[in-house]
DNA sequence: TATGAATGAGTCTTCATTCAT
DNA sequence: GATGAATGAAGACTCATTCAT
C-alpha cells in the first residue's frame, strides 16, 4: 500500500493510452519520423522506459499514434455519416461539414498528417484510401458512382488547400463547385426534402 | 598505405549534379525527412565525403534537391501555360494535360514530394502557393476568378488522389467534373473552338 | 543478437566522477583542446556513449573536468591559508609551503593545465585571478599589499618554472629571493615567533 | 608570360613565409590545436593546396609557425641583451625593458603561445628553458647563478600575471621585488655607473 | 608547379534498445 | 512491473592528405 503512494497508480492500460495520445500529438506537430522515445515520454509525462515497456520497438509504437490518429479521423467520418443521414447531402450540407472541418483545426492536423505519411506508408496508404472511398460511397447512392467519387476528389483538394494557404476558402466557392461536380441528385435524397 | 583507389576523374558540375539528383530522387522515394547523407551518397555512387563537400550542411543539400524537384514543377508548369495558350482552357484540355501528368510518374511524384514538404517548410509553401495561383490565372481569363480556383483545387485533388491511389482516374470522370466546377466559358476562350 | 555483454554495475554516481577524473587526467597530460569523448572513453574504461550520457556535450565535460582540476587547486588554498594561519608566513615558511607543492606533481599539474587553459577561459581567468588574489591576500597583513603582489607573482614564476624545466629548484633560492621580495615585515607575525 | 600575370608572380620563399606567418597569427590567436589547413590558407590569402605543397603535413606547418614565433621571441631577447651591454642590469633597466615588453601585445602573446604549447611540447619546453637560462645568463655576471635564476623566474611570473589579469602591473613594484631578489650587484656592473 | 577536387578516417552527438535494480 | 542507466550503432560534419589536372 504505502509502495502504491510512490508509484503512479496502477493502470497499465490508461498509461499505454497517455503515451500514445502523446505520440499521437507530436506527429501532428513534428512529423512522424521526427519521433523519439525520448521526445514521446517528456510529452507524456513517464519515465524513458515506460515507452519501451508497452511497446516493443518505436516503430510500434509510431505505428499506434498513427492508429490513434486515423480513429480521430474515423470518428469524424461517422459522425459526418450520421449528419449526412439526419440532413441529406446536398452541396450546401456537405459544405457545411467541410467548414466545420477546417475550422477544427488539430482535426485537420491530424487528417492531412496521416495523408502525409500515407504517401511512404503502405498501411496507411491503405487507410486514406478506405476514407476517400467512404466519403464517396456516403455521396454515391444520391449521385451515382463517378460523381461522387469526383466529389469526394474535390474536398481532399480543400484540405489540401487549407493546409497550404492561409486564407480561408469561400464557403460559396465550395457550395458551387460541388454543386457542379454533383449535379442535379440522380433520385432525390430522401432527407433533403 | 595500400590505397590504389582509382579516383574518379574530376568534374564538379556533374559530380554536383549527380549528388542533387540522388537526393531529389530520395526525397521522392522516402520523403525530406528520411534523407541521410550516407543514402545519398549511396544512391549517387559517390564517397561520402562528397556529400558534404558540395554541400556544407545536410539542409542546404535537402533544399537544393526540392529546389531540383520545383524547377521540374515549373518546367511541366510552363508546358501546362503554353498549351493553354495554343489549345484554349477547355475541360477536355485540361483533363488531356492531366492525364499527360498524371502518365509521367516521375513528373507527378516530384510535384507531391514538394507538395507535401511544403506543409512544414514556409518556403516551399510560398512555392507551392504560387504554382496554385498560377494554375488558377491561367483560367481566370475564361472562367472567372471563383470557378477558376475552384478548378485547381480540384485538379490538386487529383494529383493527390493518385499518389493515394493505384487505381488510374477515368478522364471521363476528371472532365465532367471540371466541366461542372467551371460551367461555360465567361467569355468564349479564343482559341477553343 | 549475440551479444552476451556483461554490463557494468550501476552506479551513476560514481560512473560520473570516473569519466570527470579520466578527464581531468588528460587535460593534464594533452591539454584541454585535445580532449575526445574517445580518449575519455577510454581512459576510463567506459564506453562512448557513457561520456555523452552523462555530458550533454564535450564542452560541459570539459567544464566539469577542469572544475574538478580547480577544486584540487581550491583545497590545497585552504590548506596553505591554514598553514599560514598556525605557522606564520616568514619566507621559510612560504618555502616549505612550495616546495610540498612541488613534491606533488599532481597538484602541480593540475594548478598548471587550469591556469593554462585560463589563457583562453574567461570563466577559468577569473578563477586564476582569485587564487592569485587569495594568495596575496594571506600575505598582505604582514607585509602590505605590493610585496604580498610581488611574491604571489614570483610564486607563480616558480610554479611555471617546475612545469617545464625537469630540474629541482633549490629552497634556499627561493627563500632568498621571497625574504628579499617581501622585505622584513611590517609589523610582527603573530606566530612566526 | 601570359600566364605569369594569372598567377600570383613565382615566389616560392615568400609565399612559404607568408604561410608560415599566417600559421603563427592564427596559434596566437585560436591555439595551437586549432589550427587547419583552411583557416591557415584562408588567412594567408592562399589557395588551400598551397599549404601543403610547402609542407608535407600539418604537423610541419605547425611546427614552422612555433618556430617563426620562437624566432620572434629570440629578436627580443637579442634586443633585451644588447640593452643590458649598453645600459646594464640595473633593476630600473631591466623593468624598462619588461614595461615594454608587456606594451607590445603582440610581442607577448607570441611569448605565451609559444611557453604555453612547451607545457605539452617536449621541443619547445627545450626552446623555453634555453630563453630562461639565456635571461639568466645576462644577469649572472652582476648578480650571480641564484639570484639571476631568482630573477629570470619572477619575470617569468610578470609575464604570465599580464596574460591573466587585465590590470596593468605597476612598474614600482616590479623594479622593487626585482631590487629585493637581486640584492646589491657582485661586482659593480660596468655600465651603470 | 599550382590548384582545388576527392576521399575516408575520425569527431561529436543522438537514440533505439536492452536490462540491472 | 517500473525505471532509468548502459551500450553501441548510426548520423552529421570536419579535415588532413592525396593527386588529377
Amino acid at each position: 500500500m504505502s509502495d502504491a503512494v510512490l508509484r503512479r497508480r496502477r493502470d497499465p492500460q490508461g498509461r499505454r493510452q497517455e503515451i500514445v495520445a502523446a505520440a499521437a500529438e507530436l506527429i501532428v506537430e513534428v512529423g512522424v519520423s521526427a519521433l523519439t522515445h525520448r521526445m514521446i515520454a517528456a510529452r507524456a509525462g513517464v519515465p524513458l522506459g515506460a515507452t519501451t515497456q508497452y511497446f516493443t520497438t518505436l516503430d510500434e509504437l509510431r505505428t499506434a499514434a498513427l492508429g490513434h490518429l486515423a480513429s480521430e479521423v474515423d470518428v469524424r467520418m461517422g459522425s459526418i455519416r450520421s449528419a449526412f443521414l439526419t440532413r441529406g447531402t446536398s452541396p450546401e450540407v456537405i459544405t457545411e461539414l467541410i467548414l466545420q472541418g477546417l475550422a477544427d483545426a488539430r482535426a485537420l492536423e491530424a487528417d492531412r498528417a496521416v495523408v502525409t505519411a500515407a504517401v511512404n506508408d503502405p498501411q496507411l496508404r491503405e487507410l486514406a484510401r478506405r476514407w476517400s472511398a467512404e466519403l464517396a460511397g456516403f455521396l454515391t447512392a444520391d449521385y451515382g458512382q463517378e460523381r461522387a467519387k469526383a466529389a469526394s476528389i474535390f474536398i481532399d483538394g480543400v484540405l489540401w488547400h487549407a493546409r497550404i494557404h492561409d486564407e480561408q476558402l469561400d464557403g460559396s466557392l465550395i457550395a458551387s463547385a460541388l454543386a457542379g461536380i454533383l449535379g442535379a441528385p440522380e433520385r432525390p435524397s430522401p432527407v433533403s426534402h
